[in-house]
DNA sequence: TGGGGTCCT
DNA sequence: AGGACCC
């Protein structure tokens, strides 16, 4: 017999250990945090006709998320409803999170999927705290969390695993992996158990090697809890591996990865037939459920085959074997390095119906609004920025001080584009198919919209009759006879003032500005029930410690008002600090002198 | 069926 | 500029 060729499968490489944190039902626990009356209720979040998440009670008595209203009161006649189509709040909360997680990474691999998930690689610190373990004694053993400080840690018991396991019952001889992944599940707990205690979130952990896998993996036991997905990783003994265990039965279209488009082409080529939910449904589940180990085991499968299968017009590269890969569990993307900007901000609302110009020019003057205030609070190095609080003094002693917004643009973005989405015309027999797709122009953002002196009132108007109006006409020529169910506002193409994608070179940059026992302090003490959460104030202003260290990180790169020239009217009588290099007005100088002889080691 | 975001072609 | 993916 020819033993079975076993062409291309890829190799495991396990030598990260990944934590991926999901806040349990993000939205509802931000209203929650608001108001802990909330808590006892089933509580549901609604943006226009639909539930976009609720709370576990919710849950428990039947609700579900993307439910619409009317189903969703029908199920539950006492839901409380609470508006969440402003997610200013949940983007802050989001912010908030993030950066307490961030605030632990050695190597600030600390990537943020939506505003509810976040991936930390924490390989760098189970390696190190391997290194410090004590082999006759494990069970007694500490958690360093600092590097620099050997007292700031946690003890745990090094022969067992934090929480439940994926299986729970499993032998491996794979001693070394295993060991690292129950470090893992003991720093996931011990963030889990901070981050509830510091900010009252609760969130779900998955542990593992891989994005993918970790995020997979901390499914298994949902609200406020962990799951660690153990070894052996790889074949053992002819037994089948842990990973391939659990990553076969997902239908395909649940890995993460592989999304709509790619999932159907795949079932189609596994039945054989165009799977029944196809006619004329653009959402659906199909009931012909085609696993990973379906696919993985279909006739002649390989990378080369998933390859022509998948490849067409605007088909990434190399996707039959990004797909071959994620078949045998194996994901070896990175997790990305904490960004100081988003790369986009965009604002949008949907619509019943718009089809008249005077409406349009309303919505697009409210966008316009809410994107320059989101604009400021999230490119620009506010009022609380550490560097900026000297300049605060300085406004003071001008006696004009508080009507001036101060701050500095950590980025400026160069694009501005507007989106629509078109509302298709009436099909023959009166039904309407819907349709998702956008349409879209660019242009120059006209600087003047960077002006940190003039009302949002005022830029936005500008900023719709100079940009907008006529970059709407280009989307739309006709007329009128245009409806529109979407339009969508967004600034891209940041160009950050250092320069640097990142913070800077990578490596290590999170100990520059880390110091875990102070951030920490930053935060509220849930010790009762009333306490509420960290407001975005207490949080930023508080004390200027580890937070403030990455703001003044940030100001440091940030754009120099006066070389960039677009800021037009700034201060003339001004000199350049030798030490640090910021513009000073001339009779601050001493005094800012002084300010680097207290401060500076 | 929301109001966001990322990356790739 | 659009399309795929993610929440």
């Amino acid at each position: 017999m020819q033993p079975v060729k076993r062409k291309d499968v890829p190799t495991r490489k396990d030598d990260r250990v990944i934590l991926h944190f999901d806040y349990d039902c993000f939205y509802a626990s931000v209203f929650e945090a608001e108001n802990s009356a909330l808590k006892e209720k089933p509580l549901a979040v609604q943006q226009k006709q639909i539930i976009v998440t609720c709370n576990y009670e919710a849950r428990r008595r039947g609700l579900r998320k993307l439910q619409l209203i009317k189903d969703a009161r029908h199920i539950c006649p006492d839901v409380v409803i609470v508006l969440g189509e402003d997610i200013s709040r949940f983007r802050d909360a989001s912010k908030t999170l993030y950066n307490f997680l961030r605030s632990f990474s050695w190597n600030d691999r600390a990537e943020r999927l939506g505003f509810d998930e976040v991936w930390l690689d924490v390989t760098d610190m189970i390696d190190y705290n391997i290194s410090l373990l004590n082999s006759h004694d494990l069970a007694h053993s500490f958690f360093v969390l600092e590097k620099d400080d050997p007292t700031q840690g946690f003890a745990f018991d090094a022969t067992c695993y934090e929480g439940p396991t994926t299986p729970n019952d499993s032998t491996t001889n794979d001693e070394v992996l295993t060991l690292r992944l129950k470090l893992g599940s003991h720093l996931a707990s011990h963030l889990r158990n901070e981050l509830e205690r510091k900010t009252g979130y609760t969130s779900t952990v998955g542990v593992s090697t891989s994005k993918v896998l970790s995020k997979l993996v901390g499914n298994m036991h949902k609200p406020k809890d962990q799951t660690t997905l153990v070894p052996p990783y790889t074949h053992q003994d002819g037994q089948v591996s842990n990973v391939e265990a659990f990553i076969d039965d997902y239908e395909i279209g649940k890995i993460p990865g592989i999304g709509s488009k790619l999932a159907r082409k795949l079932r189609h080529h596994v039945l054989q037939h165009e799977p029944d939910f196809e006619k004329g449904l653009i959402y659906g589940e199909t009931k012909e459920k085609v696993t990973v180990k379906d696919l993985r085991l279909a006739q002649n499968m390989s990378a080369d085959l998933l390859e022509k299968l998948l490849t067409g017009p605007g088909s990434p590269r190399g996707i039959g074997a990004k797909i071959w890969s994620l078949l045998h569990g194996i994901d070896d993307t990175e997790v990305n390095f904490a960004k100081a900007v988003p790369s986009q901000i965009s604002i949008e609302d949907s619509y019943i119906r718009l089809d008249t110009l005077p409406e349009v020019l309303k919505e697009l003057k409210m966008l316009s609004c809410s994107l320059i205030e989101r604009m400021r609070i999230d490119l620009v190095a506010g009022e609380d920025d550490a560097d900026l609080v000297i300049l605060e003094r300085y406004d003071e002693l001008e006696s004009e001080a508080k009507a001036r917004p101060h701050g500095k643009w950590l980025a400026q973005p160069k694009t501005i584009r507007l989106s629509t989405r078109p509302r298709l015309p009436l099909n023959p027999d009166g039904t309407r198919t819907r349709s998702f797709k956008r349409i879209s122009h660019s242009s120059a953002l006209p600087s003047y919209v960077l002006s940190l002196t003039d009302t949002v009132d005022a830029l936005a108007e500008k900023l719709v009759h100079e940009t907008l109006i006529g970059m709407f006409r280009r989307l739309h020529p006709e007329k009128a006879g245009w409806n529109l169910s979407l339009v969508n506002l967004a600034v891209t193409n940041m160009a950050e003032a250092g320069g640097e994608t990142r913070t800077a070179n990578g490596r290590d940059i999170g100990s520059m500005f880390k110091r875990q026992e102070t951030v920490h302090k930053e935060f509220t003490t849930y010790a009762d029930e009333d306490a509420m959460p960290p407001t975005k104030s207490s949080f930023q202003t508080e004390e200027r410690t580890s937070l403030g260290h990455i703001d003044q990180l940030d100001a440091e790169m940030s754009v120099d008002v006066e070389d960039s020239g677009w800021v037009e009217e700034e201060n003339e009588d001004a000199e350049r600090c030798g030490i640090c290099g910021m513009s000073v007005p001339l009779f601050a100088l001493p005094a800012h002198t002084r300010y680097h002889e207290v401060t500076d080691d």
